[in-house]
DNA sequence: GTGATACGTTGCCCAAGCCTACAAACCCTC
DNA sequence: GAGGGTTTGTAGGCTTGGGCAACGTATCAC
């Protein structure tokens, strides 16, 4: 329990305007003011040492409002970026993400074949040679990665990845003394529910529960209370190896009767016909709603109800606000959500089954550069007086008008 | 997302003050500057204003210690206190509680039958008028309530307590009326886990979570990442209704196949041959462990499996450090905690496996007197410059030495 | 006693948020 | 387009609360 000095009080009231412009996009500094309850000059003076640091700029007030005079907007700088890394079992993904939400650049390296640790590390770390060079003017704060496996919180070793087949990989100390910036990584569904809860389906909400479905299986993560739950070591929300049957299909950890054995896009691309490399999540969402075959759609009853059964335990666990569904879950839903919406009923406390809905994601393909950046950016929001001077050159109060758009995401 | 001035400042430096004597017993001044980092100056001052507002003592310095001069002992007072109440089927138990963890008074009201909530109402009234008198020259701070049951975090309003027979019942509001006091309840298992958490077996942890097992079923409650988990509405930790098998016996709430249709205590005594009403937790807890009838262990291995798979699940789900076991979830616990820690470790990722424990309870029968009074406290520890005047006489700057003990649970 | 050590106390300093007064920039109306 | 109303930024002084350093004090060891 630390207390709280003069500086904390300054670096946290720096913190909570960053947030603000970061994550709800540009305000004016008039808005900031009633959310922050602040004085007005006490909003006056952090901006100005926010821009000072080149954290935010100033733009001139928006023409269309109501009378008294204009009040300067304040947005998150979209020349302080953060590269997000994802590597998975056929390419590596890097983007540069600008702490105003806009993605710069987003790079996809195919990979013939799954990648060791050190060709991850080789890889990512030529791709960031070269941006550094591209992005001499911008201030690089850090690598984010979103990593498909259990990511040990207190130093970013990857325990275990099992699709790449990375088992107690120092990933964030090997990228690091490659790169020489600061690297932090976590599990990619974390992130996912990250980012959704900032930007996407869950804005403004504190209990969020999200469960991922990819082609390897299914994870998930956890917002509760208005924060990230990573649990005590960082793994929480593996919802795939919850016990959802007294079947003998086992999933990737082994475990038999979980969600992740019984609920498989495998199984769903099989039963329509489709070939597993060249389907993306649309495609199979467009042909399991247009599918008529009974064989189909017995499937995906059967697999909605098992998928029910692990919601409905979470519910009752948790008595979370919303459930987010991404990858084919999200198609699952698409098809009948009425069906799953009855079946968690049946299974869980009216009480919190009345708090709840059941949504689809909304974030698309930059769901995990954006979980990954925000990652990266925590250090920063959390402390806006830190040293982040990546770059000598960056030329502060810049009075270059942004030519980018406000967050794309 | 609000900003913070100087008296907020103040306000949470008086916080943690309050907080650190209140939940982890006396500490000297000298202890206190280390553990908050705030300047020896600035504690003298805190705790001056503290001491001024009848919060804390100051005592005597411990004679046994090094060199130097000796610091005075900050002690949270034993006059400033919160009444715990606990309605349950057959009697209603009220206690007081003090700041300094002392239970001053402990009395239980027998019912003939489950009160309804005028009975229970009207009841606790009267004992805390009483009280009230007998009390006069403690500070009552407010009111707590354990409720087994649902309960809105919002207001308080009991959402559905299935032994008691409420629905909808706004109990704060009533009692606060009829009393006077600030009143606020909450899920009697919800304030278990906060007991345990602050003085029990998940003293220092941020991952708990907690099941108790009851006459009338499962419940149970989360801290994550150090705070107690609520959920949207304050439902969350309802274990009970958690699907573990394929089974027809339904729970109260007419789920089938749940942890709490599945695992009873009832099923116990009877294959034990024991008498419900007669048996208290340790009695039942000798009995097993003593049984060598094959039927009883037999029914003790089928519920100890059934509940692997609750606590597997809420394992996978959270990452959690430590699961605490109450009632007689304990004792099933005492018979083999060797069979359900394989059978746990059978269905968790071993990352996630790696981290927990199970455990038993360590607070006994006073478990919902502290947690009630504990959340009847928060709003204090939140704001101890709040006025707490329920006692215009109450006698500051008393030298009397405290002639209580220190925390006795 | 004397020194060493640890701690409380006191007076001063400074940083940071607030307050007040004033100026600036917009709206609308006439 | 002039003037009133409104909202907001800005400048300067005020207040508050924590830090700091010097000093006083209580203990232990010898």
């Amino acid at each position: 329990m630390q207390g709280t000095n003069h500086d904390d009080l300054r670096r946290h009231n720096l913190s909570i305007i960053l947030r603000l412009v970061h994550r709800s996009g540009a305000a004016s500094r008039a808005q900031l003011t009633r959310l922050t309850g602040l004085n007005r000059s006490t909003i006056g003076a952090l901006v100005a040492e926010l821009v000072e640091r080149g954290l935010v700029e100033e733009r001139t007030p928006d023409p269309t409002r109501l009378a008294g005079r204009p009040s300067p907007i304040v947005a998150a700088s979209d020349r302080v970026v953060a590269i997000a890394v994802n590597p998975e079992i056929d390419a590596i993904t890097v983007g540069v993400v600008a702490l105003s939400g806009v993605v710069h650049r987003l790079i996809r390296y195919a990979m013939p074949s799954s990648p060791s640790i050190t060709e991850a590390v080789t890889i990512t770390t030529g791709i960031v040679t070269q941006l550094k060079r591209d992005l001499g003017e911008y201030s690089i704060i850090g690598i984010g990665v979103a990593v498909p496996g259990l990511v040990r919180a207190t130093d970013g070793l990857v325990r275990h990845a099992p699709h790449l087949g990375w088992v107690d990989e120092p990933l964030c100390d090997l990228l690091a003394a490659a790169t020489g910036l600061p690297v932090v990584a976590a599990n990619d569904a974390s992130l996912g529910v990250t980012a959704e809860h900032y930007f996407g389906a869950g804005q403004g909400l504190t209990d969020l529960v999200y469960l991922n479905g990819g082609s390897s299986g299914i994870g998930g993560g956890l917002v509760i209370g208005g924060v990230a739950a990573s649990g005590r070591a960082g793994y929480a929300g593996e919802f795939g190896h919850t016990r959802v049957s007294a079947g003998t299909n086992t999933d990737s950890a082994g475990i038999a009767g979980t969600l992740e054995a019984e609920v498989t896009r495998h199984a769903l691309l099989a039963a329509l016909g489709l070939h597993a490399g060249a389907t993306d999540a649309d495609t199979l969402e467009r042909a399991l709603v247009a599918s008529d075959s009974p064989v189909v759609r017995n499937l995906v009853n059967r697999q909605l109800d098992f998928l029910a059964i692990a919601l409905a335990g979470a519910v009752n666990m948790l008595n979370p606000q919303l459930i987010v569904l991404g990858g084919f879950l999200a198609a699952l839903h698409a098809v009948d959500s009425e069906r799953l919406n009855v079946a968690v009923a049946a299974l869980t406390l009216p009480a919190a089954f009345a708090e709840v809905s059941i949504t689809p994601a909304v974030l698309g393909s930059n769901l995990l550069m954006i979980g990954a950046a925000e990652l990266a950016f925590e250090a920063l929001l959390l402390d806006p007086q830190q040293d982040q001077g990546n770059t000598a050159g960056l030329p502060r109060l810049s009075s270059r008008a942004a030519e980018t758009a406000a967050p794309t995401f």
